[in-house]
DNA sequence: GTCTATAGCGTGATAGAC
DNA sequence: GTCTATCACGCTATAGAC
């Protein structure tokens, strides 16, 4: 029952889904890269869906704080945006394979994690909206449908794992300048009379 | 052999592997929903995996297809994007299950169709970017790490099918509209100093 | 073209020795 | 804490009657 043991199934249970996906990675497969047994692993975990649980519901938790706490910031809206950017971009290069986990098989989670989970990402996607909506009231941002930006920026954000080690040269830093430029200002030269 | 009924077989399918996903639906799920058993199935397909690339690879050449003829086209930059994203946003209306089991299924395709749909998708993305370049060397569009550009503004086209009907009266033009606006225009109302 | 029956295999998980 | 052995089950796919 060692917790470090423990914590190395679920990071190598991440990278695996990652790679193959929930369903196609056995346990046995999972046992095989850690050099023990398929029926080992089950004095570290109970489950493989417990596995699942435990790297997806963290990362949701901490999105959630992240812009519990930015949205009662005393910020303009543009300015509570690029710190959901940063997070975003942060936590997709520092933890790649959870990031994708969550996005991609949450739909096998167990069912009251899948319940929360689902909370959570609504309860997300209405505070960032509430933050363009501040935005647009304040004059800060264009009034324009919000539900589409908030949808739209929001899929880019959640898809940056897909991407962001294609080139060589994406910085974090450069990744984040570069979003901030084309979700919020565009790319268009002279708006089109 | 009937024809229509490996249609209605392909179709449904797709729906059911939007709902739940490719490996978590049984050719036996599938059947009850035809009102037939499993065994039935194979005398108008010849497996599981033979459903999946008929449901894929018929919009991944599509999607080739289309974008092929838009970048022949003697048109400006923007232009060439606006009828990309219009393109993206009719399938997502009008084949959603079809374009989910692409985004989300393809990686257990079998081998060769696998391999072509990556050709394909790698392909779009190349001529994507092609235009992308286009429009900043004939200072259409700003100068800006053009993959940056291209990769979140796919990832937005490609993941509508998350919330194009999460709201009433998303209609056709309505996103069309505001995709523009947000991917091309920039929602800041006055560029910080 | 659909059925029943079943082959053949891989799965998650458990029991009990060491 | 890891092992071997195995259970119980569900899966895709096939054979052959009707």
């Amino acid at each position: 029952m060692n917790a470090n043991r423990r914590e190395q199934i679920i990071h190598m249970a991440a990278n695996l889904f990652l790679d193959r996906g929930y369903t196609a990675v056995t346990m046995r497969d999972l046992a095989q890269e850690l050099g023990i047994k398929a029926s080992s692993l089950y004095n570290h975990i109970s489950s493989k869906e417990e596995i699942l649980s435990a790297i997806v519901m963290g990362l949701a938790e901490e999105f959630s704080r992240h812009i519990e706490q930015v949205a009662q910031e005393d910020w303009g809206s543009v300015a509570k945006m690029e710190a959901l950017i940063a997070m975003h971009v942060d936590t997709t290069l520092d933890k790649t394979s959870a990031l994708a986990c969550m996005n991609r098989e949450w739909k096998f989670l167990d069912p009251d994690s899948r319940k929360r989970y689902l909370e959570l990402r609504n309860a997300y996607e209405a505070q960032f909206l509430a933050i363009v909506q501040q935005g647009m009231r304040q004059g800060e941002l264009k009034r324009r449908d919000p539900h589409i930006f908030s949808y739209s920026t929001l899929s880019v954000l959640r898809t940056l794992y897909h991407w962001y080690n294609k080139e060589e040269g994406f910085s974090k830093e450069k990744i984040k300048e570069g979003l901030v430029q084309n979700l919020l200002l565009g790319i268009v030269e002279r708006p089109l009379l």
